[in-house]
DNA sequence: TACTTAGTTTGTTGGCTCAACAGACAAAGT
DNA sequence: ACTTTGTCTGTTGAGCCAACAAACTAAGTA
């Protein structure tokens, strides 16, 4: 809370890193007329930023035809510090290094049943993969600035402790703890989140890279067999006083609905579940049923039907678009977000659930015009969690660039 | 963003200030040890507040018994600076004055039939009762730091403009404009915010006042004829991309159900709302129906009959409260919060409400042990919202103290 | 075409100010 | 004698301002 030259000086550092970030390369001049600080400051901040190797100068000189002396241009240097995030979900793991010009790095992903396993083997299988990534920046000569796990369960961030993972089978593992160990206890900060948080994350950079800026509210839906939802409110992710928030899942919205794993009838899950679509589309012995089929080959099969205009798959798909949307409505008019956008499952069926979906969540929404609220497709789709997982971590960096390079404060937890 | 000399200084005055109002009175030295700034700091800082009329040195000198040299008290001033908050509601106009110390200076409520009146009379007998709050706050030789509106609708806090207040019948009226006219454009901050967000803050600074820290989410639930929901998220209200947040009443809970103004059946309101209630206690030339009735009344009538333990009542109100636990499960699932506060009508009926609506939500909450949500009841009741008015407009001083006495950089809108 | 000059914009330098900090110290108690 | 408070003095660090050199465009002149 309290302030000194210290965290005055931190803040502009970060202000002329976040600047760079989301404007994209700019003349020292530039920065110093957009973010307001006074031209030698700037001077000063980015010659202590490319000190600590986060931003470098362009290596173009500036646009051509306009007066005076040419800036020279100052960029994100992706070179020195990497995000990693790693994912944890029911039927493969992931990792991925991101560095800070939000460029990929390395992205990978293999398939595990990990609903069958020891979670201790598959914490093992997961250490590779982060040791590889780790690798793969390194070999980069880059620094690892933090590593965040993303899984589908209920997480206690501050004790990185997972509570509850129904589809996982897991319950009360100490999962930071595990993983700290199984990697020697690295000096990278290593977190677990949910894998909806994270992938809402993901989903607002993307947005923020994309329209530029507005929308500061969002809400994503990630399909898979169970839903889960992610909200970023005013540019933070939403966690709620436990970190629970999002278990959008078991809305009852559907009284007469099937029962669900979790004991009652009528979840939403039970109504715009994959299983669901799968059942109402196809018939008990189509192969595309066969779970021990790869999801996303399942997925490819269905939008073939659907493209090729197969009655029952394309009722299917309206009714769980709607489905989507008297769920999606309560969302809105609860949280009343700019955008929604539909991740996972979701993302791959978009082109035929959204019409359905908003025209749903038209019909329910109090707010004028439906809130001002976009339905969106996700691009990242599946790979959004673990995106979010690398975001968050180079966002500490970009909150507090002192953390690299120099002095480096101290890798804080 | 970026930050100077002055606004380091305007963050460690507002730090202290903070400090002091959440911990308590205390010593320049206690100051310094709790926020971690330097003591000679902290004098420099406590002077300027002095100044400004924020502190004052505290007239006792100090608790006994301890070793070393006494430290001079420094505690809130109430003097000098006041919040007024206001409401309109369906059936009466409100106002409160609070002091900085959160001390009530000033609170007035009349009964008035809003929904049948035309829009600028109701704004006529809004601008006399906002005069008078002020004319107090002078009288008491204060000044009055803002003043916010609080209405049952739909609000654009950008535009200061009311879009839809159904309750009301008011559509599209630019309150602030039509308000700041009445009242002669004064020079204090006029804003409006919608009632159900400005009751969860007063709810909000209730709960720091008991419980001291933690608690950062919360959820109030406000219930008239209609229901509406405020959300306090990590200690921000949560206003949603275009202000239009907390829209619980008509989530679709009960397809079975009534129709509900809106035009669809089964909203959340057409099942816990005051009419229903109502209907289900009584029978159709039941007095206490009479909607001319003070609604106070009404609830105190049906006080007494749950109180004497009449079956009807008793069984309607375990109805409403389990009703009331079903979309409650809904918002704990979405939100995560510490705390739900039942607000308005709720809070009158309360103890009857809070046991099925406990029992509603544990059976549908995921998280485990109900999310460790509490339920409470509101001891604002009907006089939340303008209490958060008031407050809304303090806070700005809490956040910004130079905004007040000196050099007062203007009493920006 | 080659050269000069004016005008514009960039980025750095040195001096100034402001606010926090550290340490010394008097004051006020045990 | 010992402790703790609160003030005072001098130092440090960071941002601001104004001046200035550097780098380029535009236009006028030979």
């Amino acid at each position: 809370m309290a302030a000194d030259h210290v965290s005055l000086r931190r803040n502009n550092l970060s202000v002329v890193l976040r600047h760079v970030r989301a404007a994209g390369p700019r003349s020292r001049a530039r920065i110093a007329a957009d973010t307001g600080l006074n031209k030698a400051t700037v001077s000063s901040l980015v010659a202590e930023l490319v000190e600590r190797g986060l931003l470098r100068e362009g290596q173009a000189e500036i646009e051509r035809g306009a007066l005076g002396r040419p800036g020279q241009l100052v960029e994100l240097d992706g070179s020195s510090v990497c995000g990693v995030g790693a994912e944890i979900n029911v039927d493969y793991l992931a990792v991925a290094a991101l560095d800070l010009s939000g460029g990929v790095v390395l992205e990978h992903r293999v398939p595990l049943d990990v609903a069958h396993q020891d979670p201790s083997t598959t914490l093992d299988r997961l250490a590779d993969l982060i040791r590889e990534a780790v690798a793969a920046v390194d070999a980069r000569g880059g620094q690892t600035a933090g590593v965040t796990l993303a899984v589908p369960g209920l997480v206690q961030s501050a004790t990185g402790s997972l509570k509850l993972a129904p589809n996982l089978g897991w319950n009360e593992v100490p999962v930071v703890d595990e993983m700290r160990a199984r990697l020697g206890d690295p000096a990278y900060p290593f977190r677990v989140d949910n894998e909806a948080n994270l992938a809402a994350l993901a989903e607002y950079s993307e947005l923020k890279k994309d329209t530029g800026n507005q929308a500061d509210d969002l809400v994503l839906l990630t399909g898979a067999i169970g839903v889960g939802g992610g909200v970023v409110s005013d540019g933070h992710l939403l966690r709620g006083g436990h970190g629970f928030s999002g278990e959008v899942g078991h809305m009852p919205v559907a009284p007469a609905g099937r029962t669900c794993g979790c004991g009652r009838t009528g979840c939403w899950e039970t109504v715009v579940g994959l299983t669901t679509l799968l059942n109402k589309a196809t018939d008990a012995d189509d192969p595309v049923r066969d779970p021990s089929l790869d999801v996303e080959r399942r997925l490819a099969e269905i939008t073939r039907r659907a493209e090729a205009g197969d009655a029952r798959t394309l009722g299917a798909l309206a009714d769980v678009g709607t489905w989507l949307g008297i769920g999606g409505a309560i969302l809105v008019n609860i949280l009343n977000p700019d955008v929604l956008v539909l991740g996972g499952y979701f993302a791959s069926l978009g082109p035929w659930l959204q019409e359905p979906l908003e025209s749903a969540i038209r019909d329910r929404v109090i707010a004028p015009e439906g809130g001002g609220c976009r339905v969106v497709q996700s691009e990242l789709g599946f790979a959004a969690a673990v995106r979010g997982g690398a975001q968050i971590s180079l966002d500490q960096v970009f909150l507090d660039p002192t953390l690299i390079g120099r002095d480096a404060t101290g890798v804080a937890q």
